[in-house]
This record gives structure tokens, C-alpha cells and sequence, in this order.
DNA sequence: ATGGTTGATCCTCAA
């Protein structure tokens, strides 16, 4: 089963990019960040077109998760658990099932937290601490789940090209790479790093000052696994070529391949 | 030091 996370930036105005990697890749399950979306705009017929289900956790002008799958989406639950007066569209889970037993899949998109410090910094902490019980309540079931999404961490010097640069931003200040490690030392697996060790990896470019063309690149979006999915865990990657395109997302899909 | 880009919605905000 190929799962990939995809942060589209804006589902309507990149439905055509959107369904032509679809065609062309054919995931097995897509999690989508930052659809800018409501549920009632979503362009549903042309995803479901392509054979795809959908569960999706949109909301007005910002935000917004969606889960697509060729196989059945079961058990969906929306919203980050851990503060119900938080009304921001940044968590959808279900459970897709493969051939051979079913993997939870989590949907994720991570508080920017600019500008650091301040109120949005902190929001960005306290909704990690809230994505840590969460992982912690997953890894208790023992069984095949994933966090996918824009975690909007760079976790080490080496996810990045400029790593000064991004010193004292939101994105690769210390407490944020803490709180991404304190999810990972529970004991989850970076599908990407674990099978690319020493490779020059990113999926995100700034649309300005010709972040693409000088490769200025920083790897924020990840596949985290459980052991149970880890054991399974065959191949993984990073769609690069998508920022290349016509009219791209600033960040292009990773995925990984589970024998589920 | 500034400005550079994009999308969605309301003439600004979030990224």
C-alpha cells in the first residue's frame, strides 16, 4: 500500500496538478494539508472520478485535511483531540484496510507558529504536546498507523540548506525540533530518513526570492511510523519533480510503500 | 534594510 502526504495549498486552484499526479502515481492513500477549503466547495466529483474515496475536514479561506483512498475509508474521527475549544481544521484520521490487516491512517497539519515568539508559537507547542498524546494512544493499540502531514519542523541541520537561516524562525527553532523529537523518542520512525540516510532531502521551497531555482529547500513534511508499520516498511520518497511544474504547491508529496 | 510570492476573501491575512 503506497500512502503519500501532500500539502496542496489551495485543493481548487490546484485541482488540475492534483489530478494529474492522482493519474499518474496512483497512491493508494493521499492525505492532503491545507485544502483552503470548506466541505461544500471541495471538488469531490473529479477526485472520485479518478477512483478514489474521501474524508474530508475542510474549513473557510484557511486550513483544512483531507483523506483520499482507493481502498474503503473506515472509522473516520476528525479534530486533534486535547482541546475542544480549538476549531482549526488540522487533524482527520481513519483506517484504511489493505490485503493483509488495516493501517490507521493520521492526517496532519501542524501549526505554522510564526512569528516566534509569541501567542501563535505557542499555540504551535501546545498543539504538538496535544499531537504527542495522541501518538502515544496510537502506539498502545500495537498496531499499523501513521502520521502524515506538515509537521512545519525541519528536525536536524541537514533537512534544510541554509539551516541558519531558519535558526530563530518557527520552523527550526530548538523547542520546535524538541517537541517533534519527543514524538519520535516514544518510538516512531521517519519513513524517510530511515531508508535515505545521508540524502539531501526536501519538500518544501519558498515561492520568493528563487527558493526553487537555488534549491533553498527545507524537509518539513513527514511519514511517521509505528514499529507495526515500520516492519513493513518497503520503500519511500519525495516527489520532487511536482515543484517544477506548472503552477506547483510550494511543497511536493513524500510517500512510503507498506506491505498492508 | 527591504522586498520578493501565492491563495482565499474581503481590500488583509496566513503562509
Amino acid at each position: 500500500m503506497r500512502i503519500a502526504s501532500f500539502n496542496i495549498n489551495g485543493v481548487k486552484a490546484r485541482l488540475s496538478l492534483l489530478c494529474d499526479w492522482l493519474a499518474e502515481a496512483r497512491p493508494d492513500v493521499v492525505c492532503l494539508q491545507e485544502l483552503k477549503s470548506q466541505d461544500e466547495s471541495f471538488p469531490r466529483e473529479a477526485i472520485a472520478d479518478l477512483g478514489y474515496n474521501l474524508a474530508i475536514h475542510g474549513q473557510k479561506a484557511f486550513n483544512g485535511v483531507a483523506i483520499l483512498s482507493r481502498r474503503p475509508i473506515e472509522d473516520v474521527s476528525r479534530g486533534l483531540p486535547g482541546d475542544d475549544g480549538d476549531d482549526q481544521a488540522r487533524w482527520i484520521e481513519a483506517t484504511v484496510p489493505g490485503e493483509s490487516g488495516a493501517v490507521r491512517v493520521c492526517c496532519l497539519y501542524a501549526p505554522n507558529g510564526n512569528p516566534a515568539p509569541g501567542p501563535k508559537f505557542d499555540y504551535k507547542l501546545a498543539w504538538m504536546a496535544r499531537l504527542k498524546a495522541r501518538a502515544e494512544a496510537l502506539l498502545a493499540a500495537e498496531e499499523p498507523a501513521v502520521l502524515a502531514g506538515d509537521f512545519n519542523v525541519i528536525p536536524q541541520d541537514e533537512d534544510a540548506a541554509r539551516p541558519e537561516a531558519w535558526a530563530e524562525d518557527a520552523l527550526g527553532r530548538p523547542e520546535s525540533r524538541a517537541a517533534l523529537r519527543r514524538i519520535l523518542h516514544l518510538g516512531y520512525w521517519d519513513a524517510l530518513r530511515v531508508l535515505h540516510p545521508a540524502e539531501r532531502l526536501y519538500t518544501f521551497w519558498d515561492y520568493q526570492k528563487g527558493a526553487w531555482e537555488r534549491d533553498d529547500g527545507i524537509r518539513i513534511d513527514h511519514l511517521l511510523l509505528t514499529p507495526q508499520a515500520a516492519d513493513r516498511l518497503t520503500a519511500s520518497g519525495v516527489s520532487r519533480e511536482m515543484r517544477g511544474r506548472e503552477r506547483p504547491s510550494d511543497h511536493v508529496p513524500v510517500w512510503c510503500e507498506l506491505e498492508i
